[in-house]
DNA sequence: TCCATTGTTCGAATAGTATCAAAATATATG
DNA sequence: CATATATTTTGATACTATTCGAACAATGGA
């Protein structure tokens, strides 16, 4: 991922509205919730939902898929883990920047060896 | 770190300009660089320049130190820090979402133990 | 086919952001 | 104090993003 590239998936998350679809698409887990539901649960008129579920779709942060008349709107952890893996790459090179992060990974390896 | 201030600081981001301005504090470590050498580095006009260190300041992910007529920016690994885990907290929940990053943490991990 | 439902796209108003020249501020030095 | 240097602030302009009502498109059922 160069510069560019990071700079518009940051971009797409800097804004609290996406940024909370975001987090609800993740919580929701891989079968999503449809745009309405999104709508409804962060009170944003299906207009402005649709223009920002669009955004995220673009720079591939989520993805959608028809269920006869609902779309199913779902994380792309990809997405998420390549910006992640960028931060930790390019913005905290050499320094002692990751104690909060280490912690928090130990917790998932832990989980990963356990499943 | 709640969502509304997470997405203030994935915005301050979200601008080629201010990420390359943050890489280049990284990179430059902890003694800084002043704002001029920072637009001459960037190619950024002297005031645009202060207008996105004014940003990136203002949101907690860079600082100035005032050191006679110079101005050093330096990165505050501490936001940066806080944002990762943030991240890592509530955009990967339950997901197999950081592979890269675990990879990336387990050679910190090791150059931590060597040093 | 007709209608209800779900979601997107369009159009227009509004608001916010980025850029840069010029003026202002701060510091150092002769 | 006058001048040079480093940076910020101001003000004008251009550009981009956000919002939402209304129109449109797609799907499924009576």
């Amino acid at each position: 991922m160069d510069t560019l590239n990071a700079a518009e998936i940051l971009s797409a998350l800097g804004h609290e509205s996406r940024l909370s679809i975001f987090r609800l698409l993740v919580e929701a887990g891989p079968e999503g919730i449809n745009a309405g539901a999104i709508g409804e649960r962060l009170e944003i008129q299906p207009a402005t939902a649709s223009f920002h579920l669009a955004h995220l779709t673009r720079v591939g942060l989520i993805k959608g898929k028809r269920e006869s008349r609902f779309i199913h709107y779902s994380a792309n952890y990809e997405t998420m883990d390549d910006l992640i893996a960028f931060l930790t790459n390019n913005c905290c090179q050499g320094a002692s920047c990751l104690p909060k992060t280490v912690e928090v990974n130990s917790v998932t390896k832990r989980r990963r060896a356990a499943s």
